[in-house]
DNA sequence: GTCGCTTTTTACCAAATGGTAAACGGCTTC
DNA sequence: GAAGCCGTTTACCATTTGGTAAAAAGCGAC
């Protein structure tokens, strides 16, 4: 718990009062590996806060291939937002890669906060765009070769090189798993 | 300036005398081919919504060779919004790759939307948030090959490909002109 | 331990993409 | 029209990556 507070106080101050409140409405959950957080084609039905563990943001495309589109790690938010909020199926898969620790808000919980707290819907805004802000300036880059977006991977998430299968690593860099144990012996 | 206002207006209503306050703060501008909006390493000091053209984000890598990371396109926001809102020094240039027209609010009266209209918070970020969803969306899917990318590019981005040159839906692609020229004739 | 299952590594060859360089085409300037 | 410039296309070959398949390694169940 005191990590999503923390999380939260960097985007703004609250009293004692609104942490209380906060604390009231989030709930610790554990997820297993595998399990789902949310799936493809359901609408989204809360918005989750990683504790401990890996998220996996995936979709399968049009070949049947599992493609692993994010990797949400500690302190970040697990949920497709902007079809949270406007109630609409998401297109992706949100599984726990490892076994997590969350904290959740349901729906209804995530709105009372807005009408509750005074200057929230400003932290909510600043939390969701840092998110979608650090996916995109963590996801690889297309113009870059294999070996380098390896590199970068292990940079931005050092700490998931063991504890993700390597064929989910590979599908986010875009590249087989033959490709990926290559690059994995050259660098070597 | 109305296609400003249709924009803002699919995200909740506004009565009169609130259009009437966005329009006094929103102001008229044009850019010309290769001009710039805003500049990497320096602070975006404006907001701006694309009414005819494309803008272009885009950056230099370690190589020095120059990488569109983003088109923006008519009936979008063109800013480093993240930068802009913690002005802090953006990453990228935002290029104009054809002539535009623009409206633009600065900084101040970006705020003062904030401060007047109740509501506009709200507004705002689900502005933001689709844009960065949207452009989420666009973008190449490292995990197909350079065919697919330019396939799924003009389906995207169908007004653009004779409007742009090569080389920058290229680098935006992740492949060379070569491969690119190579593509193109391939599909004909 | 052994078996069975899954994940990762290797190997081989085919296909895609990159790098260098030159040719081509369109456009402006003179 | 000729010369020059810029963007695009081609060509050639080197390199990277993919696809298929098999071997090796890791791991849990018994």
């Amino acid at each position: 718990m005191k990590e999503l507070i923390a999380y939260i106080l960097q985007f703004d101050t609250l009293n004692k009062q609104q942490i209380d409140f906060v604390e009231k409405k989030a709930k610790a959950i554990v997820l297993h590996k595998e399990e789902y957080f949310s799936e493809a084609g359901k609408i989204p039905k809360q918005v989750g806060f990683v504790v401990e563990g890996v998220i996996r943001g995936c979709y399968y495309n049009n070949k049947g291939e599992e493609i692993t589109r994010c990797f949400i790690s500690e302190n970040s938010l697990a949920v497709d937002y902007v079809n949270f909020e406007a109630n609409t199926a998401s297109s992706e898969y949100l599984q726990a890669s490892t076994d997590c620790r969350l904290m959740v808000f349901s729906k209804q919980n995530w709105e009372e906060l807005s009408q509750t707290i005074v200057g929230w819907e400003s932290i909510q805004s600043k939390m969701v765009q840092k998110c979608l802000y650090q996916k995109s300036r963590k996801s690889p880059v297309i113009s870059q070769d294999a070996t380098t977006r390896y590199l970068e991977f292990m940079e931005n998430y050092p700490s998931l090189i063991n504890r993700i299968p390597l064929v989910h690593i590979a599908s986010y860099l875009g590249v087989t798993q033959q490709s990926l144990s290559r690059i994995r012996k050259s660098i070597r």
